[in-house]
DNA sequence: CGAATAGTGTCTCTTAGACAATATTTA
DNA sequence: TAAATATTGTCTAAGAGACACTATTCG
């Protein structure tokens, strides 16, 4: 008989996490959410019944009370030794959120979340690097900004998720032919008013 | 107590697997290795004590008699129903090999590969993503080729791995940058004998 | 008006892509 | 010599990046 088609109780079953990168944008800074009065990202065990996202959001809105995220997966981490309290695959997730709805979580910097409980440093890093390459070529695909947007607003996101900084007139040449325009204008700051855009 | 402090042994534990898409290089197609007779990539059962890539290794070396690869991850499958046994997880892999290298394992061009068991589809989609996208800014990242390789060796994988023809001069240019010279030429073939390079 | 921000013109440099010409081999 | 392949020259078009200039608002 093929090992495959054998019956699924004849081998011991390892324990299966989801561990969270919740990432936001405020000021010039990507950061990343951490439970609250501990160095680690928020997880939970794998239910039976549920998929690896509903336990993603499961953790999340019991630990932050954050609803309605969209995660995705990152890695599996596997080392044997990982966990302490025996064998647990961690199924590392990210999930990126406007910066008034990170609910109870600590946001701490990226380039600052070193230290971590578990591998969690290398999922920060690895979230990072995700969101990164999401963002070099859509303005905004994870909706941290509300749907009308001037280019400046999202060349702060670009910065901050980049972490440098963009000429003003090389990042909107880029980026107009993915934007549409309202006809509006933002005013009331100084400066000529901007026009405002929705994503295409 | 925090739920990931509690006791492992509170939660009931899925079965993990593994799946491999083997892909290689024949002609000017993409491959990818099926399981003998049957219309699925080779997997396994995680075993304890074992990693990931220790299982798509065991379960090479067991299906396909190929040793010595490096599995690269690429998603967890978790479908509730993606297993009419229970409940199983399936971490796919993808690992490439020289065409000379395939064991006991059946070849089908990654276009024709489909109506396969489980997800395995979708695997071999992700998978023949994944070496597309390894394969856009390095020579020969996963060593389908020898130590000593022309230009056109090298145009051949590329547009295998592609799926179009690629211009000779524009690729030449592009990867010359990214190759040593080794002095050599490689002489026998009608034509002009060409340049062997190394990748840097 | 002056400061601040938005937006455009334009120049340079690099690169992709294509076509053509030259170079060197085998049969 | 003819056919085949390698390699280089060159032109064009597109795009990134930088700098300077103009436009429009608030205080």
């Amino acid at each position: 008989m093929d090992p495959i088609d054998r019956p699924l109780t004849d081998y011991p079953r390892p324990s299966v996490a989801v561990d969270t990168a919740v990432l936001t944008v405020r000021g010039a800074e990507l950061y990343v959410g951490l439970v609250p009065g501990r160095p680690r990202l928020p997880g939970a065990f794998l239910h039976e019944g549920e998929t690896l996202a509903g336990a993603v959001r499961r953790s999340l809105a019991q630990k932050a009370g954050l609803e309605g995220v969209a995660p995705a997966q990152l890695h599996v981490f596997d080392a044997l030794d990982r966990d302490s309290r025996g064998w647990v695959l961690s199924v590392a997730h990210v999930v990126v959120v406007p910066a008034e709805s990170t609910g109870a979580l600590e946001l701490v910097p990226t380039s600052a979340a070193t230290g971590l409980d578990f591998d969690h440093d290398a999922i920060v890093e690895q979230a990072a690097r995700w969101i990164r390459d999401r963002y070099v070529d859509h303005p905004d695909p994870e909706h941290l900004l509300g749907p009308e947007l001037t280019l400046r607003d999202l060349r702060r996101v670009h910065e901050a998720v980049h972490g440098a900084a963009l000429q003003p007139d090389t990042f909107r040449r880029a980026m107009l032919p993915r934007l549409e325009p309202t006809g509006q204008r933002r005013r009331g700051d100084v400066g000529k008013p901007a026009q405002l855009f929705r994503r295409r």
